[in-house]
DNA sequence: TAGATTGTTAATCGATTAACAATC
DNA sequence: TAGATTGTTAATCGATTAACAATC
């Protein structure tokens, strides 16, 4: 058992050998070589044997890991079988986009309801998805008792928000904003700025 | 001049920064030290000086840097000042969410186009911007003259998609599939892959 | 001047890569 | 057996952190 916590890097790495090996299971294969995997995807092949040395799997010399085996330990690992329940702060135009993702749910992600201050989304579906005021979000999460926020609300206000979902029981935030916010230890944050990443594209494509 | 090519990581922290700083702008400040930020953004000031050691901008000794100074270099260096036309590729559930998401604009990536090849999104628009039939790309595209292509593709044709974008003349592709995608050396690469970033959660989450 | 700050250089830390022993 | 593969250990590389000189 290998229970050292894994860096962030290497797991960020395994929901790609994920997807390979899903995609090798559905041509019919049984067995994958982390050799292969290298090949496809343009990680070392020694990054994929120690990056796979912290899941729960042993490969078979000189055949590699059973595929069948292999996705179930990493769709385990990786949380994607298990329901997380989530609720969103802010359903603006980003903040609407992720409501109509049904994609997110087949990842273990299932949004119970939307938050906002503003009148005109208030009361309304998106999605078949509730839209409440932010206010009666702290009472209503007794009931529904959420462990993930997402935070797609404008960069001022983030802050603030992000502690208000939190004193009302949210051990998660998904940060969508670009503003780098603080949270208590004990909380997990996870940033997920798309200008972040929009940036790093443009200056690699200016040089 | 310092023109040594930026790190990956000193890069997706510069948004942070500019994020804050706009803050402090809008309550009226005019200068801010690394130090200030620092405290309020959880990055040690020393990695801040560092980091603005790339761009083209000197502070101002026991004052710190101007505040409309230091927005615009970000915004500039970032590639946000400047309008990069784009093209998506995948009109299903995260596609037509980000076609959705009017605030990538105010960053500088205009989506002109989107493409499936689904009969029943063909030819409809989706927050006003037209969808068409992939097979029409590549004659299309003489005119758009998108140099980005986002890929919110099924991961099973991620590869391929990402191929026949690059030979319609795109530069830079920005991957939402949680498949690792390769391309030709010159074309740029942005991996965003929201599932990675569950898992990085939940993980951290499950600990 | 004293003190706060920038910005560079050196030391540290951690992840990646390479080498290789063990296994079938 | 020979050869392909896993999986660990050691070497390398690069980013972060700390120290500090320069500046106003």
């Amino acid at each position: 058992m290998n229970s050292n916590k894994i860096p962030e890097p290497a797991l960020r790495r395994l929901p790609w050998y994920l997807s390979y090996v899903k995609l090798l299971k559905s041509q019919g294969e049984k067995y994958v070589s982390s050799t292969k995997i290298a090949k496809k995807i343009d990680v070392s092949a020694s990054q994929i044997a120690k990056d796979l040395s912290f899941v729960e799997i042993s490969g078979k010399t000189r055949v590699g890991y059973d595929i069948d085996e292999l996705i179930n330990v990493l769709d385990t690992f990786l949380g994607f079988k298990v329901i997380h329940k989530a609720v969103l702060f802010g359903v603006g135009s980003l903040g609407a986009a992720l409501l109509s993702d049904s994609g997110l749910e087949q990842y273990g992600l299932k949004i119970i309801a939307g938050f906002d201050v503003n009148k005109s989304v208030v009361d309304t579906k998106i999605h078949d998805i509730p839209v409440y005021h932010s206010d009666e979000f702290i009472q209503m999460n007794k009931e529904i008792d959420a462990e993930i926020g997402i935070l797609t609300v404008p960069s001022g206000v983030a802050q603030e928000v992000s502690d208000y979902m939190i004193s009302g029981g949210i051990k998660g935030v998904w940060n969508f904003t670009p503003f780098r916010i603080r949270v208590p230890s004990g909380i997990v944050l996870q940033n997920t700025s798309l200008y972040a990443h929009l940036a790093v594209m443009f200056n690699r494509l200016d040089s």
